[in-house]
DNA sequence: GAAATTAGTGAACGGTGTTCACTAAATGAA
DNA sequence: TTCATTTAGTGAACACCGTTCACTAATTTC
């Protein structure tokens, strides 16, 4: 049934990627025909969109949960930071396969349609609960009242995908020693860049021009 | 002959990327066999490798012609970081396929040997131009000097890296429009990350512990 | 001019996603 | 119960893929 060939999927997909996951071998695996597979899902495409669907519910879930919990500001931003990063190099190819597709840029219209499919996808509700983050330190008076919260948000989440793929795709990264002094472990290293990230926000008397001289 | 498959590669790789990419589809574009290409070529990643490295020693050459520029301190570190992700964008199957592999943590040993290769590849030169920009900064005073160089660079590459792989990716990012007010063009938001960037290294008497709390 | 190297080929191997005519089982109606 | 209909599942095929290999034909070397 359905949900026992998501399950050899996801079995497969986390530990070996889009890579070693082809129909004829989830057919094997929960002794099917190949063909059996597409009475369930129209195309492989579908059934690895679910995979990273449900990857990025638990992904939203996570850090949701935790811009709620009781802790003090600049703690909750960090722990959200923190969360969606170990979150996402957890299961790196799920990840990872979220962000394969390289859109043509030639369809102009694209940017109309996008924020309503944006808004209801759980990628977008994560990056709501950012706003969210970076509109209660401005409230709060930590963070720099004249960001445009999205903007900023989209440069935070920016940073977060940064590091995550990095982590992701760089073998040995952050650990990458020109000298043994310089290695840093990753938990230490998210907290090290979620820690750039909050200061670049915050009120700065001794920089009067916060978002820079260009804009 | 070898250059001849290479541009007809370039030309496909640079509108299709890897799916639309296949051995025979090459042969069949410089009129020989599938089978000629291999006595030029070991694989077809061979090839790609190829590919992907002349676009990072491109990517490279252009970054570090950035840093070398008579600019004054922050309008270089602006440049190298647009021009660093306007190159990326340029080329986003390449910029994209560059990280695409997903190593197995397993091997412990990876972490030793990796800089050794890091740092004789364009990717490591290109991050020691970054090392080199925020040491530099902290000698004339204007970044904090306590930050380690190698570390906060990593930081910054992390989050130039976000944000190229989010415009290639995402379809319209960052022109993602909750309302129409908040829509911002890639060329101005790019120079507001690098802004947000900048200002994150930047010395700030107001907060006192500057690499956070937990560092 | 003969021998040896090289460029290039056609056919094949094992793999992929996907389709489709087909069987066999389960279901519903009389 | 029996017949009709829907459904689950299959096997064989299609068109593609990367790659290999015995082979020819041209070129170079002696």
């Amino acid at each position: 049934m359905r949900s026992s060939i998501l399950d050899a999927a996801e079995r497969v997909f986390s530990k070996e990627g889009e890579a070693g996951l082809s129909i004829r071998r989830l057919a094997d695996e929960i002794d099917y025909s190949p063909a059996a597979i597409y009475k369930y899902f129209g195309s492989k495409d579908e059934l690895l969109d679910e995979l990273k669907e449900s990857f990025f519910e638990r992904l939203m879930s996570t850090i949701d949960k935790a811009s709620l919990t009781a802790l003090p500001f600049e703690a909750r931003v960090r722990q959200c930071f923190a969360r969606y990063v170990e979150t996402a190099i957890e299961r790196p190819h799920h990840y990872a396969a979220a962000f394969s597709s390289v859109p043509d840029t030639s369809a102009a219209h694209v940017a109309d349609i996008c924020w309503e499919e944006f808004e209801t996808s759980h990628k977008g509700q994560a990056f709501m609960v950012v706003v969210g983050l970076v509109r209660e330190g401005q409230e709060i008076g930590v963070f720099d009242a004249s960001f445009d919260p999205f903007i900023a948000a989209k440069s935070l989440w920016a940073s977060m995908h940064g590091v995550a793929l990095l982590l992701i795709h760089l073998p040995g990264f952050p650990v990458i020693l020109p000298t043994p002094d310089h290695g840093i472990n990753t938990a230490a290293f998210i907290q090290f860049h979620a820690g750039l990230l909050f200061r670049s926000l915050c009120v700065a008397p001794s920089s009067p021009e916060p978002s820079g001289h260009t804009l």
